[in-house]
DNA sequence: TTCTACATGTAATGAGTTACATGATTAC
DNA sequence: GTAATCATGTAACTCATTACATGTAGAA
């Protein structure tokens, strides 16, 4: 159900197509939330036959038709229900690499370091490019009133990395000093 | 297939039950993998259907009998392939939290402040529970050679909640600031 | 000529969640 | 008497991923 809280924060902004909708996910929301376009597209039909966005088709003589959503009352109604009484719990993480190291006693020392090297790639370029986002949106940490929620997130991605970053280098120690 | 290899990395240190491995499960990779106990039992099946486990049935009186499962050398091999070769990615996120955060222009700031409160709590607690556990599994940072990985991971996780509620102190005074 | 942007989707499969089921024992 | 621990699972459902499909225009 979450998908269609965060499709339905995006349209609460401004209206759009489910392409820009994906478009704004990989730039933004990929902080905290990931989708996949198909399922981006099954999830706006849905939203529509359940009164939460309608859609305008718009004839395109160049490109491909588009289809434009906007949100309804009743949307914004659900959007602000969820936000408020859905309890608050401690999120599941999912990450592969973490998985990966929590078994690196059956890997050689070497191995371990080079899996953490290429994360760390990874991150710095993940860090570099929200880092470059945030000063082209927030220039000297200005934001428009619509723009609060991806200011703290986006804070809050650049700590995250930073982090990551700084635990991976703490790790890369650890290793080196086993062998 | 992620369960899968997180399965057999448990039981490349022990054989154990589908119970046990959800104990384990909650105690320690809940910081980066977390499955529900049906979706354990389903995977053990098929994964000894698959040849890379084997089990054995123990009859009890007074409890309901248990099935043991042993890791296969195929199981082994499968394991180290996908730790070297399965290609590093940036994790994706999901954490309904920081959904909610982005659309926190929508909510007054007393709304958001205490949507974040409850969280801070909820990191809190895990915060201790993990340094807790690192103290009685680690004691002054010593650890067994089939520990490492969980020594790495759970220093992950104690560094990750102290830059959630660091994060989350930051955020509240910038609600506190727009007033 | 190959890639990227534009724009939307279906179909199949895989993964994750929730509800339900059983039934004894032990601790509060 | 209420809940937790032990122990395993099925069934139904929802959600996420991957592969496939279509077709134009403009830039490298």
């Amino acid at each position: 159900m979450a998908l269609r809280y965060a499709l339905l924060g995006l349209l609460a902004k401004n209206e759009a197509t489910g392409y820009e909708l994906n478009q704004q996910f990989k730039e933004t929301v990929v902080h905290f939330w990931m989708a996949h376009h198909t399922q981006i597209y099954r999830e706006l039909l849905k939203m529509e036959e359940e009164g939460l966005a309608t859609s305008t088709t718009i004839q395109q003589s160049d490109y491909p038709d588009k289809k434009i959503y906007k949100i309804t009352d009743n949307g914004f109604q659900m959007l602000l229900e969820w936000m408020l009484n859905k309890p608050v719990t401690i999120p599941k993480l999912k990450d592969d690499l973490l998985l990966r190291v929590s078994m690196f006693h059956f890997l050689p020392a070497k191995q371990a370091i080079s899996l953490l090297e290429k994360s760390k790639e990874h991150h710095q370029m993940g860090l570099m490019m929200t880092k470059k986002w945030r000063e082209e949106h927030f220039p000297e940490g200005t934001y428009g009133q619509n723009e609060l929620g991806e200011y703290l997130t986006s804070e809050f991605g650049v700590r995250y990395m930073e982090s990551w970053l700084s635990w991976c280098d703490w790790a890369i120690e650890e290793l080196k000093k086993k062998g």
